[in-house]
DNA sequence: TTTAAACTCTATGGTTACTATAGAGTCAAC
DNA sequence: GTTGACTCTATAGTAACCATAGAGTTTAAA
């Protein structure tokens, strides 16, 4: 299988592909005679975890970590499970920073009416004020 | 009032405050004999603005339009009133987002008690196999 | 058989909003 | 006169790609 087709199986783009291959997530693949990569099952599969994992917001050096882990199947798994946690940990912080950022800025938008010139206008005189942190 | 005197104010970096000034947010300031950067009370008033600006997540790109517009205060103001709406606009999406991604990382989480071997590990089986977008 | 379209290759530069560093110059105090 | 704090420019790095140029390869149709 060449790229483009591992690409439209996975929904990854052909750039990511040899950009993984770059950053060895991905298996350098054998390359026929013309130099295409040919890609069997095995690093689709590769190319599968490597998706899901950052549709989950999972960082690549993290995906290393875990295809590492992969590699050593006897050792304990704590550290993946640690690592799913520290994630959901992320998202709750950044959840209640955006809260409170949209909260700032609905604030910030109910200073000014529509209409307005910008003279006139309560949220650039608010912005260049107010702290609003 | 030099550099650092003004990052110390405003909670900028030096490295910012040079930063803006390349991309024309902030005016250049004249220099001293010694080549030094020389702040006054109307640079520090758009520096903060910027700040204020920034503390919102307002891209850079989008400041500069905010600049534009109070160069011009006899313009009509919607667009002001566009631009932090479609920012409450944008975190809307990015909370649902996250609410999706924290399902789904929770969900992958109770595959695995603790104290498994990597083999047997619920998550990274998960991971091979499911999409969990 | 030629040739055109579709695909792939490498290498390089761009994106955002900075941070970090090197190496040099400036200024004030002791 | 020298130490230390400050500033200057220029460059490279960050994350995770995307876009492009310019070249080569493969497949299909004319």
């Amino acid at each position: 299988m060449k790229i483009g087709k591992l690409a439209k199986i996975t929904g990854c783009s052909i750039q990511s592909i040899r950009f993984y291959e770059k950053e060895h997530l991905l298996s350098a693949p054998p390359r026929s005679e013309g130099n295409y990569r040919l890609y069997d099952h095995k690093n689709l599969e590769q190319l599968i975890f490597i998706k899901h994992c950052r549709n989950l917001n999972i960082t690549l050096a993290e995906i290393k970590q875990l295809l590492d882990l992969q590699q050593s199947p006897e050792t304990q798994c704590e550290n993946v499970n640690h690592l799913i946690d520290e994630h959901i940990n992320q998202i709750n912080l950044r959840m209640t920073e955006l809260k409170k950022l949209k909260g700032s800025l609905t604030d910030l938008r109910s200073k000014c009416r529509d209409n307005q010139i910008v003279e006139n206008c309560g949220i650039l005189q608010d912005l260049l004020t107010k702290p609003s942190d």
